[in-house]
RNA sequence: GCAUCGAUGGUCUAGUGGUAUGACUUAGGCCUUCCAAGCCUAUAGCCCGGGUUCAAUUCCCGGUCGAUGCACCA
């Protein structure tokens, strides 16, 4: 089935890398807890997120071929203006005298309909409440905000993750595991200040260079600029600290999982592109031989959109206090009603007339309210205006959220495409995979060089204290030496251990790197210890 | 989704109305003192469903998957 997905033994284990090298940056680095929320959500959640309503597009079917077109899409080719934001009988209308591109008939009569890019699916057996598989993950954290506030204890900034499934029924989903209809996501929603968007940790990436492929650059077809994160805030280039923050994490943690860096651009995106609410958003693309640039990342300041949205679905308050520094007194004109008095004389109208009042600011000589539409004199007798001094701790601010969204497989396809070289040895191809130590499916094999005389016995044992100190080392003794090397080539296993006939009597093997072929002897001691820190690359091979 | 083309061991491939060629890989063995050597042996394949036929991997129809174009999506 097409947009469908199976990892291997190997693939999995190599996209579990990923996704620890990811929390690495953002869990270990960052400080930001990891969540983990249902994949599948009841019908308000997204119709609060506007999912049910933006995440689908006006289609309709020729009566005539049968192809399927965005109905938008044909009225807005045949210029009429504001079809993107008719409804369903006037794109009828509009589509009824239209031709038909692909068969060029006049359409006539045809229907519009919505095709939403949702999962659908039924929650429980009787009510059938409608649910909806989710389209990205972000959603739990925002519905999980309060509960994520209290956990952080009221201050801002403050960030939740998660890497999870997400689901989308792409119409026609090509390029292999470039567009998927089941995905991987790791998703971070960063709460802020809405007038504190300086990054804390700005200095740590203060002078990091990334490749901006700004507005400019695309409208004026121009390559992308490099230039420092502190200059491309300074400049508006970027619109704040925060986005430049991430800007620089995602191109410092795409390297570091194998992506090449000539092949890492960071496009911003078009105004008409952009959400109407996105302060600025940045995606990270990698150049692929087979697909060109693909978007893997997405980091885009959200203002308060998402709270505001989910506010006014749920009724509840996702809001942050935040106290001032010194309590601050300011003088308050309050209206106080009597409602003694408008009780009797409006009956069920009182309340309303009240809360009128309260939001006007009526004078000494009486004020006239709207209820209803009717037009009421209130005379100054029914309320008081009190002029008084109040202490104000603090205000209520709604957080505005910066989004870094990761699409892991699509990560995983770029590192693979990266990674993989063909060289000639010795007038012989050598297929290589340059994985980074810690994202290989398996960091180190160990080889017998010869299937006899007590080398099977001691390389099994050397597995073994591999294995006991928590790494995966795998075994093979089939085959010449040279074969054992480039199997493990192939699949990107950084470093092979040979047990030779010296080691019988010095208690040493050779240590051999994947992307050198050099050779150095070790110590079978310490080989556990040492593998482990070229893993994590504490240590590196061409220092040994 | 539409149109065109395609689908043969794990991979690449030859070929056919009478169950299939070769290479690489893999496994076992011999040999081998560090980068896919050599020798022997073995395992393994005609995308799925229906039709025509004595007989279909081959011909026909439908489907699935893939490539490309359109459309869609980012």
């Amino acid at each position: 089935m097409a947009g469908f997905i199976d990892y291997g033994p190997l693939g999995s284990m190599m996209k579990r890398n990923i996704e620890n090298a990811w929390r690495r940056f953002y869990i270990v680095q960052e400080g930001f807890y990891e969540i983990e929320c249902p994949t599948i959500g009841q019908e308000e959640i997204f119709i609060a997120s506007g999912h049910v309503k933006g995440f689908s597009d006006k289609m309709c079917q020729c009566p005539a071929c049968g192809e399927y077109l965005r109905a938008d899409h044909l009225a807005e080719a045949a210029k009429v203006t504001g079809a993107s934001a008719m409804g369903k009988e006037e794109l009828e209308a509009v589509l009824c005298s239209l031709p038909c591109p692909a068969c060029e008939e006049t359409f006539g009569p045809v229907e519009v309909f919505n095709f939403n890019l949702m999962f659908e699916t039924a929650i429980g057996p009787g009510s059938q409440r409608k649910g909806y598989l989710r389209p990205e993950t972000a959603q739990g954290m925002f519905t999980d905000f309060q509960r994520l506030l209290r956990f952080y204890r009221d201050k801002l900034p403050f960030g939740a993750v998660q890497i999870g499934k997400s689901y989308r029924n792409e119409i026609s989903p090509r390029q292999g595991m470039i567009r998927l209809r089941e995905f991987t996501q790791a998703e971070a929603e960063i709460f802020v200040h809405p007038d504190q968007k300086d990054h804390p940790e700005f200095h740590r990436y203060k002078d990091s260079c990334v490749p901006l492929l700004g507005i400019p650059q695309q409208e004026g077809n121009l390559p992308p600029e490099t230039c420092t994160m502190g200059d491309a805030v300074a400049r508006g280039v970027v619109a704040n600290q925060y986005v430049a923050y991430y800007l620089a994490l995602t191109c410092e943690l795409m390297v570091s999982i194998g992506v090449d860096p000539e092949k890492l651009r960071f496009r911003q995106h078009l105004r008409d592109e952009r959400a109407h609410y996105a302060m600025d958003c940045w995606d990270a693309e990698i150049f692929s031989t087979r697909f060109g640039w693909v978007e893997i990342v997405g980091i885009a300041d959200r203002t308060d959109y998402d709270l505001r949205a989910h506010e006014r679905q749920s009724g509840e308050r996702f809001a942050v206090f935040i106290p001032y520094e010194i309590p601050r007194r300011e003088q308050r004109i309050r209206v106080v009603p009597d409602m003694g008095a408008l009780g009797p004389r409006f009956r069920g109208r009182a309340k309303a007339v009240a809360e009128a009042l309260s939001a006007g600011l009526p004078g000494p000589e009486g004020v006239t309210v709207t209820i209803d539409g009717e037009e009421i004199f209130i005379s100054p007798d029914l309320y008081q205006v009190r002029e008084e001094e109040v202490e104000v701790p603090g205000c209520e601010i709604t957080p505005h959220v910066i989004e870094p969204s990761y699409g892991i497989d699509r990560m995983i396809y770029a590192v693979l495409e990266h990674s993989y070289h063909e060289e000639l040895v010795d007038e012989e191809e050598r297929k290589v995979l340059r994985l980074p130590p810690s994202i290989a499916p398996i960091p180190v094999a160990v080889f017998p060089l010869m299937n006899r005389d007590g080398l099977p016995e001691m390389a099994k044992e050397i597995v073994l204290r591999i294995r006991e100190s928590g790494l995966l080392a795998e075994y093979d003794d089939s085959g010449a030496i040279g074969r054992r090397y480039r199997r493990q080539d192939e699949i990107g296993t950084p470093f092979a251990i040979t047990v030779d006939y010296d080691s019988k009597d010095d208690e040493t093997v050779t240590l051999r790197d994947r992307d050198s072929m050099r050779q150095v002897r070790v110590g079978i001691n310490g080989i556990p210890s040492l593998i482990r820190s070229l893993v994590e690359g504490s240590r590196s091979f061409s220092g040994l």
